[in-house]
DNA sequence: GAACTCTACCCTGTATACAATTATTTATGC
DNA sequence: GCATAAATAATTGTATACAGGGTAGAGTTC
């Protein structure tokens, strides 16, 4: 009747976001015990959901001394932009290849309805799901699972420096996506390709100052 | 004085080699109890080790049913092959960009070296870990470590088929690692990511039947 | 003979306890 | 006063216990 989830399955999922949201710092060493207290449940479950969560990337392990958030630096943010560029060009090129039309403009729609949705007065966090949910819905149509998984982590870890993008710009740039979309529809790989560097490319290059903006954020009271 | 890595530690090592190996078949429930004696330890670390193991895909969970091998099949495969092209061919461009001509010509000199030491007498394995420190190296010189755990984690869920294919080839083909090379040597970035290409799209094509010939070693005696 | 049900067993999910290690505080010597 | 060392406190690592849910097998019905 009620969740059927289990409670790692739930724990994991608050201990992401808190992870996500850098609700720990950086580097913070995450205690258990009173984690586990917060979250009501047992040292047990809240080990494996930091076990999981160290495994994905979203915390770091040291034998006897536990686990500590990621650091968060930008050559490491810079590290995960570019390899988002590898894996979404590379993607783009399948979908060229693979997605049907149907597909295509089934994404241009999502694209022409978000961009009707959203405006100037959405929150950050509307901007990047919608960001996020673009480009997923992208390379799902690559057909491969694997490079989606991949992806899906990405996004999360790079997700709070976005936020702090998107606070900056005001709104997503789905005139890019478009790009990307076009080019797609017509085919046309190299664009495509193109298209989706240049917009990464130019998410990249703010990154430096949006992670001196997150220290100022995570550090500084209100 | 003893190790000073942690059961845990251990036991994911363990658990690692036997998930990489299919020493539990494809889709073979693991029961924790049985390989937790097996494994001299209890319960609690051998868990922990399996919740790891599942984040990074070598395993899977199932709330209330426990954790399983993942499955093998040829799609799986041609998904982590086209995963790799994605990182690799993306990397080569990387190194082309910043690698030093030392670290290039270190590079040719673990090629040359791994090509006398390494004969038609080699084991499979030996032959694996040649052709996977070669590709580790190079996208170390990306300078992207984001990009070498992600083709970490792809080389060992592709290993045991890499395995069967090389057995049956019997060497590894450092010809087209070669070509990568002299290409990178050259800072002739798209002739080095068209060798890159080529050389995973060969190997990858031989994926489907390597996979036939893994079941057929799987469940069949000797 | 096949499908269904009930029962008994087995396994997972979680809490708790305790040992071993690490961190912190207090004491001590220079 | 600072560095070092010892003692104490806190935290992690692992084992074990037990409850709840899943699984398999025997028995029953059609």
């Amino acid at each position: 009747m009620a969740t059927s989830t289990s409670s790692v399955d739930s724990i994991y999922e608050q201990v992401r976001v808190m992870a996500v949201n850098f609700d720990f710092k950086p580097e913070e060493r995450i205690n258990e015990g009173t984690l586990a207290t917060r979250l009501g449940a047992s040292r047990t479950p809240v080990r494996e959901a930091l076990n999981r969560l160290s495994a994905e990337g979203f915390l770091t392990f040291q034998t006897g001394r536990g686990f500590f958030n990621r650091a968060l630096n930008p050559q490491k943010i810079l590290d995960l932009y570019d390899a988002r560029q590898a894996v979404e060009c590379h993607a783009v090129r399948l979908v060229v290849e693979r997605a049907s039309d149907n597909d295509i403009s089934a994404l241009q729609g999502y694209l022409d309805a978000s961009t009707a949705l959203v405006n100037k007065n959405s929150t950050p966090e509307r901007l990047v799901e919608c960001d996020e949910e673009f480009h997923m819905r992208l390379i799902e149509l690559s057909g491969n699972a694997e490079l989606s998984r991949i992806l899906a982590n990405l996004n999360a870890r790079i997700r709070y420096i976005r936020l702090i993008d998107m606070a900056k710009r005001g709104l997503v740039n789905n005139h890019q996506h478009g790009e990307v979309v076009s080019a797609l529809a017509a085919r046309d790989a190299d664009r495509a390709v193109a298209a989706m560097h240049n917009h990464i490319s130019k998410r990249s290059e703010e990154a430096t100052e949006a992670v001196r903006i997150a220290y100022s954020q995570l550090y500084v009271p209100n």
